[in-house]
DNA sequence: GTCGTTCTTTAACGAACGTTCCAAAACCAA
DNA sequence: TTGGTTTTGGAACGTTCGTTAAAGAACGAC
């Protein structure tokens, strides 16, 4: 019956997020999108509808990939610090890298771009956010049950506390360099 | 000799400020800054070179007016934690009033729209950045040395963190609601 | 092999982009 | 009042924007 796609959906959207992701939605052409995937004008159109659509779909993709990644992370060996060291070293790695070129976190880039102006895409963020936020609250929760924190310190709060402590790192990751990076890291830690 | 301009350049850049503070720099039009302003498209362009001129002038204004702010807060009354708690939680109020509609920070915006991308912008932020750093600083070493923070820390590394913790804030202000950005701000302060 | 459907390609759309130009207006010193 | 200089408002620049239209190509079912 129908023509089949020419592409793998999946492939094509690792290439929009790529793009989007280095620079930044408005900033962000058709052009851009058609150079980045291959795909010609119509066919990107055809099946994406809009820029603002591919860029959800996209962002969506990205949060596949990137939340597992703190998930696994988190569900590794070691101590609940040492884990969490893990994560955000992670981050200040890959801030500091010169190949990822200050491309950042895509969710925090659109949380900021976009956060409050679209409503399809601060949905998303949040759903990116609460994943991660999520993750660490299993894991501190399991640590307190371990004794590895202290018995009065509430979970959710540690949680949230070291999801704001990564997204500090990423708006200074933009100035800093790697040692000021690393000595929040730790001064983070200390804290739990 | 020369006629002299029509308007208060402070102003201007005020409304400038405004401008790109609520849509940012991409997504704001040379048309959106005409509006705001009130000026000719002729008088600013003459008056400020191009959009990318008027955005890192802008961009100065705001450091001046923001980083004041800090600054005076920190140098207000009260305990050193009395005072970070007030600096957080202006952010966490400015976050989650309804009349800052989700402009957030502009230095923060500004860093990860283009930092790393635009050498001066990225220059000016992080110029930002350190004045609040060092803000901090100052009142942490004074804060150990009247015995309110150890003696075993390091105000450098609190101040970064302090600083870290506030940007965290910004990220999250646009998903978060304010009993989590407040949890955030004590969980924060207790790890001075 | 033909049909129905979807995908791909190419060209083009009107609108908006950032920037430039120019003539008229406005100011101050002389 | 005149002359010299700068600012002003507005029109216009060529380019690029996001999106759409149209026609042909490619596939699977029969």
């Amino acid at each position: 019956m129908p023509r089949p796609k020419g592409f793998d959906p999946t492939e094509v959207l690792d290439a929009a997020v790529d793009t989007f992701w280095r620079k930044g939605y408005a900033a962000t052409s058709a052009q851009d999108l058609v150079d980045g995937t291959g795909l010609g004008r119509g066919s990107l159109y055809h099946a994406f509808t809009s820029k603002q659509r591919l860029f959800e779909e996209a962002l969506r993709r990205y949060e596949d990939t990137s939340a597992t990644r703190v998930e696994e992370m988190l569900a590794g060996p070691g101590t609940i610090r040492e884990r969490i060291r893990r994560v955000l070293m992670d981050v200040v790695e890959d801030e500091t890298a010169e190949a990822s070129e200050h491309r950042g976190c895509l969710a925090v880039n659109a949380a900021l771009e976009l956060g409050g102006i679209d409503d399809e895409v601060t949905a998303r963020v949040r759903h990116n956010f609460e994943r991660v936020e999520n993750a660490l609250y299993v894991e501190f929760t399991a640590a307190r049950q371990e004794g590895e924190i202290g018995a009065a310190r509430d979970p959710r709060a540690l949680a949230q506390f070291t999801l704001a402590a990564m997204y500090g790192l990423r708006v200074l990751g933009r100035t800093a360099d790697r040692q000021v990076l690393t000595q929040i890291t730790e001064t983070t830690i200390q804290a739990l």
